[in-house]
RNA sequence: GGAGCGUUGGUAGAGUGGUAAUACAGCGGAUUGCUAAUCCGUCAUCGCGAAUAACGAUGCAGAGGUUCGAGUCCUCUACGCUCCGCCA
């Protein structure tokens, strides 16, 4: 959410930069009109609130012939009262929803664009394998392996879902344990942490009002699935004023994570990459007000993440995403994609995102700072590390001729010491 | 699923239907002095405003209701604790 008395005095500003995610600008003269109409109605219900506080309050040294009058009057007043707040309710009803839509401001670092296709390459890491064999894609791996149920789950499940086995399952498991050791070791809590939800964690993450299509809801209980450890995080601080020495929190958060994929019909159907239901452990991190504390967080986040591609070995590149392909809630995110041997190309699996402000703002998290004043957080996120998307260039980068995978050294303490992994291992 | 008891500021904790005590922490100021103490003020949100001024409104888990007036009475909801039942 953006502070709406920054908007009304900078409201030039904040066209141009919304404009640069595709927000328009007669939306922001709509949402002042709607905030000076609400701020009248307050004055004029406030005049009445006082007026009739003062005639209530007067009858208590009232005299017994005086009182009929005075109630009399007071009930009048509070007729009126009554319905001023009838006629702000409605106003105040619709503000916040204009206000609840309204984008973050990107960053003056993040390219312009209408979509992904004007996202920038800023680096690539790692050399792109060249095989001396012809190469199988993952679900091919996993067919030959006896890795998966790709077929018998479907039955079961449904479209999109997975079900992995034998050396795979236990890769699965050992690259978040992998990821939760490195986070434990920077500093991270380590949280594992539900999937179910309220609706407002939803508001407060900033899912909710955008993409309600996204997210699976079960009205026998008011309750909705999360689609990222990120939603739970950020909303475990709500309404808590914090201390500034208790910044930055720093969570390592672990959860199953649901997503209903409408909007992707037709897009990587087969295999792992996208699915309903994957796991996820997530980087997040609250900390002060100060810009140049969510940049240094932000570059921090991508650091890690960064390691752990190069921990598990795989060649990957960088991306500063533009302003037409980031979600509502960022300032400013970098993708980072690993090299898919079979597609050819980069495909996501991180996304680190500065959120500033904005979730916090939703969220009501604040803390008093060391001057005494009451600010809000900033936070942050990016993936830990997610799968079974991360498990497709894990095991097409390090196939073998016979089929089997490499396990790279950094990972091999978690796979029980072993250094491949196959039917055709000996 | 059932029963009982709870939920008050950053924290702790009072509050017979009539302006939310008090203490601690934090911040600001003053004084004395010497490694701190004492005193005063402030301490959430919003409106009007140039204002971090004055004034006013709101805020006691949330939403309704009764009343001239609700932290206090009534209804519903959420959450917590204790017990019963069920259970990986």
């Amino acid at each position: 959410m953006l502070d709406i008395k920054f908007i009304a005095e900078n409201t030039e500003w904040v066209k141009k930069s919304l404009a640069r995610k595709g927000f328009p600008a007669e939306k922001v003269d709509e949402l002042l009109a709607k905030y000076y109409e609400m701020n009248k109605l307050k004055t004029s219900s406030q005049a009445l609130a006082e007026e009739k506080n003062k005639l209530s309050n007067s009858i208590k040294t009232a005299t017994a012939d005086e009182r009929p009058l005075i109630i009399a009057q007071s009930k009048q007043v509070g007729e009126r009262f009554k319905a001023e707040q009838e006629k702000l309710s409605v106003v105040q009803t619709e503000f916040e929803d204009m206000i609840l839509r309204m984008p973050n401001y990107p960053s003056a670092e993040s390219p312009d664009g209408p979509d992904d296709s004007a996202n920038v390459v800023r680096y690539k890491v790692g050399e792109i394998p060249q095989f001396d064999f012809p190469i199988r894609d993952h679900i091919e791996l996993m067919a030959l392996n006896d890795w998966s149920e790709m077929e018998r789950i479907a039955h079961v499940s449904g479209a999109r879902t997975y079900a992995i086995k034998n050396d795979l399952a236990q890769l699965e498991i050992a690259i978040h344990m992998m990821v939760m050791d490195k986070l434990r070791q920077n500093g991270f809590t380590l949280l594992t942490v539900p999937s179910i939800t309220k609706e407002k964690p939803l508001f407060n993450q900033g899912y909710l009002p955008f993409a309600r299509d996204e997210i699976y809801y079960m009205p026998a209980d008011d309750i909705y699935l999360s689609g990222t450890a990120e939603l739970i995080l950020n909303s475990l601080h709500a309404d808590e004023l914090l201390n500034e020495a208790d910044l930055p929190i720093l969570y390592a958060g672990f959860s199953p994570c649901y997503r209903r994929e409408a909007g992707a019909a037709g897009k990587d159907t087969r295999g792992l990459i996208r699915v309903h239901q994957f796991f996820k452990t997530e980087q997040f991190v609250i900390c002060n007000n100060d810009p140049a504390e969510s940049e240094k967080w932000h570059q921090k986040l991508l650091k890690i993440s960064e390691e752990i591609l190069q921990d598990l070995e795989l060649p990957y590149q960088v991306l500063e995403v533009c302003t037409g392909d980031m979600g509502a809630p960022k300032y400013r995110q970098y993708d980072l994609e690993a090299w898919v041997p079979s597609q050819n190309c980069y495909r996501e699996t991180h996304s680190c995102s500065n959120i500033t402000e904005w979730q916090a703002r939703r969220t009501n998290l604040r803390y008093r700072g060391n001057d005494g004043k009451v600010k809000y957080c900033q936070t942050l996120n990016n993936t830990g590390i997610a799968t079974p998307r991360a498990l497709v260039p894990f095991v097409e980068i390090h196939q073998q001729a016979d089929g089997s995978v490499k396990i790279p050294p950094k990972l091999q303490p978690y796979m029980g010491g072993k250094k491949f992994i196959g039917k055709n291992v000996r």
